[in-house]
DNA sequence: ATAATTTTTTAGGTATGGCTAAATGCTACT
DNA sequence: AGTAGCATTTAGCCATACCTAAAAAATTAT
């Protein structure tokens, strides 16, 4: 009652669960953009899922899917092997932080539970995959994640790189190029007038760097409290269930 | 032309390798066995296998299969990532002989070039997996094996055991435990009379010990050439192919 | 409120790769 | 040479998961 579930299923899941972190509800749409099939072959699986035994996700029509606590169960861990996975390659076979996703995407279904443990152990349990995501924990809890995207930040206001989107390997070659790792402490600068662009100091040197609105959304970092100030931010616990 | 392939053709080719290696051809009935499908699956596949762009196979009705050199290729490559991999699960990542089979089984399909690239250099260019199955060269060459079933040393002969089969891992930790694994120098004793173990001499303390036969043929030696005896078994080169 | 637009669902099809049951072809024995 | 027994193939079917095109529902704009 938990072990199998086909390499489709677990993208399904894996793609909900994601959308799920940002609205409440995953819709059929979103699951198919994110997915690269048609909507229609999106409502199909649904109805499946929602009618699997252990149901995997709540359906109604029109109104998109939730995980029930058991689909959310398979969706961390096939989270928690990816990012594992992405931390071995990246780690003990000296890929890119670029390379890893796309590697990891195939193996994350083929890998078993003592192999990911095994990992873990070799890797002592990293609580970060090399592009900053946190990893879920070995009980399948995510942990909490109160970054924001660089482009919600207040002028003016420090911040600390917690973590990039891993999707684009072009976005994460640039990034590395630039030097906006995880760990990269920053300020946001006042924008530039009639640009969607972003002004940010970090570094050692003390240029200004310029990016685009595109880059900034993909970058999400923690806010450094201001004396005085009212967190704008404050830290939400992220991805918790009750089970 | 040559990247995609499912992972039942995956399978279909590498099982189809290694019963050539022992018959020049592959049964329908053999080839279902081993992959535990019926044999009328098994002439289906074998058609569409044989009549895809580039055929992988060769088929006549009644008369099983061939690999083509295209199919050989593929089956190399999958043979050779089964292989690094089980490695890499042994020297890595501590996994126990009997237990590396099965997730290399499952990781084969999943790794891609560059990954099995980056193994091997690790690992240095393994020549033989744990149980001394020899892997396929970087550029696909099978290594020659010349190595014979115990069972048909003998009587009286001496020899060293190149490798055992990674099937069972019941027989595998009895191998273990028996220290009957690669490497290990032995002399075949005389057999017993009315029956079909065999008697070996091996290792340190100077016991005989008694395996049945269906171990026996599960270890595969090569024999040391005796003073004045011609080669019984030269050495033939096999999985050689002209490309 | 109604119309236009977008999103989602339904209906009907395709390709893979399995299965069973029945028919056919091979092989070995008398 | 005929036949029994086994291996193989054919025929027809199932499940998964995708697709397109058309219908229906929801959302947005007028």
């Amino acid at each position: 009652m938990s072990g199998l579930a086909t390499q489709a299923t677990q993208d399904y899941l894996k793609v909900i669960y994601q959308v799920c972190e940002d609205h409440s509800r995953a819709s059929t749409g979103q699951i198919a953009d994110e997915l690269g099939v048609t909507p229609a072959s999106v409502t199909g699986m649904l109805k499946k899922l929602a009618a699997s035994e252990p149901a995997l996700l709540s359906y109604r029509k029109h109104q998109g899917a939730v995980l029930t606590p058991e689909g959310e169960r398979l969706a961390l861990q096939i989270i928690r092997s990816h990012r594992l996975l992405e931390c071995f390659l990246h780690d003990t076979l000296g890929y890119a932080w670029d390379e890893v996703h796309e590697e990891a995407e195939r193996l994350e279904h083929a890998i078993s539970g003592p192999l990911g443990r095994r990992i873990a152990d070799l890797l002592q349990e990293p609580e970060h995959d090399p592009h900053g995501a946190p990893i879920p924990t070995r009980d399948l809890q995510m942990p909490a994640d109160c970054s924001v995207p660089l482009d919600e930040l207040t002028p003016g206001q420090d911040a600390c790189v917690k973590r990039v989107s891993d999707r684009d390997p072009q976005l994460l070659r640039y990034l590395a190029e630039i030097s906006l790792i995880p760990g990269t402490e920053l300020t946001l600068l006042q924008p530039l007038p009639f640009s969607d662009h972003v002004r940010l100091r970090y570094g050692g040197d003390n240029e200004a760097i310029i990016i685009s609105a595109r880059v900034a959304c993909q970058v999400f970092v923690i806010p450094h409290q201001r004396a005085g100030e009212a967190g704008k931010h404050d830290c939400l616990i992220a991805g918790e269930q009750l089970t």
